[in-house]
DNA sequence: TGTTTGACGCTCC
DNA sequence: AGGAGCGCCAAAC
């Protein structure tokens, strides 16, 4: 908690909650970007967060970690996981063409 | 308190 | 199309 100068009392939120809540909120069959779930999460120009952040993940997650790939629509994350995150993705119906998605056509932007 | 670190992104070329 | 260079920013040291 911290105290601010109006009199009021905020719950502070990690990087880590804030992520995650959005995290959880993009549809099955659609991806977003890094910088979008930053953005998302009030964190403009923070995609390198984003990164870091889902990297703390638990293997176990039910969290759609697998739906955060880079703008180019390309896959970040180094193997094995590149491989595990191909592969939920294209359990989603989720077509990657030589190793990108179609961003025009998956990227999520409510 | 200052530096380093990335599952990044954008602009050149 | 694809790579080099540089900017970005909260966390972790």
């Amino acid at each position: 908690m911290k105290r601010l100068k109006l009199e009021v009392f905020v719950k502070e939120q990690s990087a880590l909650d804030r992520i995650c809540r959005v995290l959880a909120a993009i549809p099955e069959g659609r991806v977003v970007t890094y910088g979008d779930l930053a953005e998302m999460a009030g964190y403009p120009r923070a995609a390198r967060l984003a990164g870091q952040t889902l990297r703390k993940l638990p293997r176990g997650t039910k969290l759609p970690w697998h739906r955060v790939i880079n703008a180019q629509g390309r896959i970040s994350l180094p193997e094995p996981g590149a491989s595990r995150q191909r592969k939920r993705l294209e359990h989603e119906g989720i077509t990657l063409l030589k190793g990108r998605v179609d961003m025009s056509k998956y990227r999520w932007r409510p």
